[in-house]
RNA sequence: GUGGGUGUGGCCUAGUUGGCUAAGGCGCCAGAUUGUGGCUCUGGAGAUCGUGGGUUCGAGUCCCAUCAUCCACCCCA
């Protein structure tokens, strides 16, 4: 049997290899006029990073990273040995950590410089059960601003996020931006606590996952679908009630300044993230419909705790990330088209082989002057050559014959208009343009 | 990780209660008088029916396993 792709993965075919192109480059574009700039950290990064980062008993951390080690180091794990901690590897699950690692690392967020505006787009890997917008290997492509925390970072982030859906195509009406705010060092362990009283006195009411995650994260509960959980939650503390001086105000101010940009939210007191990282402002956009259940597409918060949990000074920060393949279902479900790249400027068609020769010599020019151009490789009639120039979609096709080499022209014909006129073979490239 | 559905040429599908050389559409290729496209017509190539076992005189049709996929749980982007 023919070796398939693994589960979980997808191979992107041209169509959607340009798109993707395309959704990056509209990104770049976006977050560039933010003053985003790129940054490439590597796929595979230490476990521990992650363990730290996002936090050991994160469902992401502690049953979905997909862990790499070597061929030499699996032989010495499979015979019940260990390795060094630096050779447990794992593929990035997510983008933020390996970022903020590399901003420790290299101090791209000197002491009193300005705030470091990154932005990246790759492949991340979870190893979770396959379906309608949700794979093992998927794409996605996220910010981070780390080195300020006032709240017009927090602000622009959300904005920028939400121009970006509008500037790739997904229709302002199908999205919902919901925000709120996780609290602080100093509020959320009291509210935390106040959680899990609130939970231990419905205990009989919750499913077991619940009572499970009132020890260890009982935050996490506000996540549950089981409607018996949803509606006792419903009736719990909100943070919102509970935040601190500090982060009472700096929520308020980040939702004056999407106010003040009319950007449209929604405050949603439970909506939690299932990473450990995040502080205060916290944020998810989802669509109404057409992704089935999962309907998040971008989603992301403050975290002023991360740096110093890899090992680096204290320092404020801020990300986002989007689901390059949740964004192409929510596309694909408001119908938006997509437009083949594809383009071909000028077809050369041979009469005949003996001109084959002369035929590759301009295609050749007229690619070195920066056109599109293409021609038969299959001795095709010439008849098929046109029906092959029309399905490449060429603008015009160039035809090569003894009668025009005579010349030292080419018969030129616009394929929209039909019409047709000898042009010398050095000046074809210059009556494309 | 749990549960359920699906798996027929490149794509979409038909295949009756298991029974002759597996059917159609799209696409692809080649033609339709002489050096020319998009429409139409004609012809053609292409499937060991996901894979491996099993039941049976006989299986695409039944059973098991496996791989992949879809949907939901879970989780998240």
């Amino acid at each position: 049997m023919a070796i398939q792709a693994p589960e979980g993965t997808k191979d992107l075919l041209p169509d959607e290899a340009l798109f993707w192109n395309q959704f990056k480059a509209t990104a770049a574009e976006v977050f560039g006029c933010y003053g985003y700039v790129p940054i490439e950290t590597p796929i595979v990064e230490q476990t521990e990073l992650f363990v730290r980062g996002i936090g050991e008993a994160t469902d992401v951390v502690s049953k979905e990273m997909f862990t790499a080690v070597s061929g030499e180091n699996l032989k010495k794990l499979l015979e019940g040995g260990t390795i060094k901690s630096k050779s447990r590897l794992s593929m990035r699950p997510e983008g933020t950590a390996g970022v903020v690692r590399a901003v420790v690392q290299h101090d791209l967020v000197p002491q009193g410089a300005a705030p470091a505006k990154l932005m990246y787009a790759g492949q991340m890997f979870r190893a979770e059960r396959p379906q309608k917008g949700r794979q093992r290997q998927f794409n996605q492509v996220g910010i981070e601003c780390l080195g300020a925390e006032e709240p017009t970072v927090d602000a622009e982030a959300i904005i920028m996020l939400m121009r970006f859906y509008e500037k790739v195509g997904i229709p302002t009406e199908v999205t919902r931006l919901y925000v709120n705010s996780m609290g602080c060092d100093s509020c959320r362990p009291a509210y935390r606590e106040l959680v899990r009283a609130y939970m231990a006195e419905h205990a009989d009411e919750l499913c077991e996952t619940c009572m499970t995650r009132a020890e260890i994260n009982p935050l996490r509960a506000f996540d549950c679908k089981n409607p018996a959980c949803a509606e006792v939650m419903e009736g719990a503390p909100k943070i919102t009630d509970h935040l601190c001086e500090d982060c009472r105000s700096h929520y308020e101010s980040v939702k004056e300044l999407l106010d003040g940009a009319g950007v449209a939210y929604e405050e949603n007191p439970k909506l939690v993230r299932g990473l450990d990282y995040y502080t205060r402002t916290v944020f998810e956009a989802q669509v109404v419909d057409g992704l089935g259940s999962q309907n998040a597409i971008g989603g992301g918060g403050r975290y002023d705790k991360l740096a110093e949990e890899v090992g680096g000074r204290p320092t404020p920060g801020l990300g986002f990330a989007l689901g390059y393949e949740r964004c192409m279902l929510a596309l694909q479900a408001a119908g938006v088209e997509f437009p083949k790249a594809q383009r071909c400027d000028l077809f050369v068609a041979c009469v005949d082989a003996s001109v084959r020769a002369k035929a590759f010599g301009l295609v050749q020019a007229c690619r070195d002057a920066g056109f599109v151009c293409e021609m038969d490789h299959q001795s095709r009639s010439l008849k098929s050559q046109f029906k092959l120039a029309d399905k490449l979609g060429a603008t015009r096709v160039a035809i090569l014959g003894p009668d025009e080499l005579e010349q030292g022209c080419v018969k030129l014909r616009d394929m929209a208009s039909h019409e047709e006129e000898m042009v010398a073979l050095g000046e074809v490239a210059s009556k494309l343009a």
